[in-house]
DNA sequence: ATCGCTTTTTGAAACCTTTCACTGACAGGA
DNA sequence: TCCTGTCAGTGAAAGGTTTCAAAAAGCGAT
């Protein structure tokens, strides 16, 4: 109902004390005494008082909050990696936003701007693009950022990703281990950089298996939804069979399942007519009806991790830049037995 | 590397303006004349000024920012709904903040909390207990907050749901139609209003069928997770054959999704020896490898309208609290053919 | 009473922006 | 020439909090 809230200055007056006690009993209780600080309190109770954090944080010139920038809410990998980010925050008593770029480059940067404005404490963000030169930016201007599962030319960013080279090859080199001999691998599109590192570490199993190059198929996708996995299996449904591979490693688990429930819906038996491998082991990878054979990503870790860095950075004046990277790990399941 | 970012009063001395041309560069760039906003714009840029919001809101009195706290971030149905009222933030210039309170009263309360010291414009909220009054307290004090999927007794919030009892009626209707005449209804725990009303819309199709109470067996799960769905899975598998349900209506797809991946697993068909009945109708839903017939709710116009609703009643003075309630619809696939 | 010490309280300055009443300048009309 | 009206730009006040030096109060010892 009231329709300004109380301000110290109010809470003051009603009190009988000065402004600087009320201050006090808000942030060094231990320097009022018991009978003050109570009975200040009780009118901050009385009157409704809210700290104006505004107010606060413009005078006190910190913030207690750190923000994640991801790249796509809707993918469960990320609210994974969020939950992680969160766990630290709790730890250090600081609040965690979260926004949503949403994969658009421009609602990313309206969020940045904003987060700066705000004079956050940390970012960390999984960028659209890892060259935006908008997040030098605001590095340069002071706002420590930390990027997320990207990993970065540059070395002026604190950097927590996983050997996605590696990764590739772990499932190129399980698929192999199974007996195949034709496999497609499917993604897209190239130009993010986790694609091209995981089609990189496949080749290069493909390869050490001594296995000719045109016997790894690629199906191109123009993103990574479980919609593009259906398409896949369509396109690779539509191949002669002599040339048809036999298993795919698909580089993220949307299109793998998008991949699984278009080859059974169509007929085809999984992993008996075509063996399946998808990547980031998200819940629903183990829930699908063919548990799905993927490789995991340490996301809660990843989180955490990145949310250390960026409190070091925001802490420690002479912090040092590190890039993190993380091993990934094959969980086999029904879907390559 | 700047220590300090620059201020208006920096960008007017170097500018050779006074402080209010700044501000009204920043503000109403239409009562400067061109050539004096395009000069201190570039002085901006040199020194790297950025607004500091917590003086521009101190001092405007308003917060240009929306928060939806969210009930678990993890569940594809809450990211959607995000989504909705993302969209229309967007159109209304405003950001958005995500919060997960991750199930948890102590983490919703200290969110809340947070969010009301920022004077955010307005709070969008799926809150762990409808009936909480921490929620009204911070309701009363002048911050909107608008319920999401929830409903309230007391009529003094807006409220956007959907009609979880005729959601559960259409459900139990369409096994009924199926013919079914041994179903289990499987959710919990029932101290939450969604899981009672569907309970109750699900009673009321079977008794208006004219079926015995005692054939619509309840399955409760302490949670609405797929971990929960199999084993609700195990205890049905465990039933005599004759008094084993034909179908499962589960109140959420999580469940669904764990129910169906335990039958199959144990060797079931679906829906031959078990159909089964969805609620949410996320994504996974449809890319099940037995796609899932299920509730759809209208999540993105959940989300968009609850923003709309939360926008009227910070502009709006005289604003009346309104209960929106939407219609859900079954969407039939081949976990129920 | 006075001194020296600690504990508690005070008051004013500072943080950065926006707002608004106001001053100057300048053009056009009478 | 004088008046009126517009347009640009100014400068001080205000918004709520924290901080800090300094004042006041309390207290035990002399």
């Amino acid at each position: 109902m009231s329709v300004r809230s109380a301000s110290v200055k109010d809470v003051a007056a009603a009190a009988g004390v000065s402004l600087g006690t009320v201050s006090n009993v808000l942030n060094r209780p231990s320097r009022v005494s018991p009978a003050t600080r109570e009975r200040v309190e009780r009118v901050m109770l009385e009157l409704g008082f809210v700290r104006n954090e505004s107010a606060r944080q413009l005078r006190a010139g910190k913030s207690r909050t750190l923000a994640y920038v991801m790249l796509d809410a809707g993918n469960p990998f990320f609210t994974d990696v969020a939950a992680g980010i969160d766990d630290a925050a709790d730890d250090a008593a600081l609040s965690l936003f979260l926004c949503n770029s949403a994969n658009r480059a421009d609602r990313e940067a309206a969020h940045l701007a904003l987060l700066e404005q705000q004079r956050v404490q940390g970012i960390l963000i999984t960028p659209v693009d890892a060259d935006a030169v908008a997040l030098d930016q605001v590095a340069r201007r002071g706002t420590p950022i930390v990027v997320v599962d990207r990993t970065r030319r540059l070395e002026d960013f604190c950097t927590v990703a996983v050997d996605d080279v590696l990764g590739g090859r772990l499932a190129v080199e399980h698929l192999v281990d199974r007996g195949h001999r034709r496999v497609a691998v499917v993604g897209g599109p190239t130009t993010i950089g986790q694609v091209s590192d995981r089609y990189a570490g496949a080749r290069a199993a493909w390869a050490d298996a001594g296995l000719p190059a045109e016997d790894l198929v690629v199906v191109a996708t123009d993103a990574m939804t479980v919609a593009e996995g259906r398409s896949a299996g369509e396109r690779l449904a539509g191949m002669p069979s002599r040339r048809r591979p036999t298993a795919a490693f698909c580089v993220n688990d949307l299109l793998a399942l998008g991949l699984l429930q278009q080859s059974i819906g169509s007929g085809r038996s999984v992993p008996g007519d075509l063996a399946i491998v998808g990547y980031d082991d998200i819940e629903f990878a183990a829930a699908a009806a063919v548990p799905l054979t993927s490789v995991r990503q340490p996301r809660h870790q990843l989180g955490r991790t990145a949310a250390a860095l960026v409190l070091e950075e925001s802490t420690d004046p002479d912090h040092e830049h590190q890039q993190v990277t993380f091993t990934p790990e094959l969980v086999a399941r029904a879907s390559t037995l």
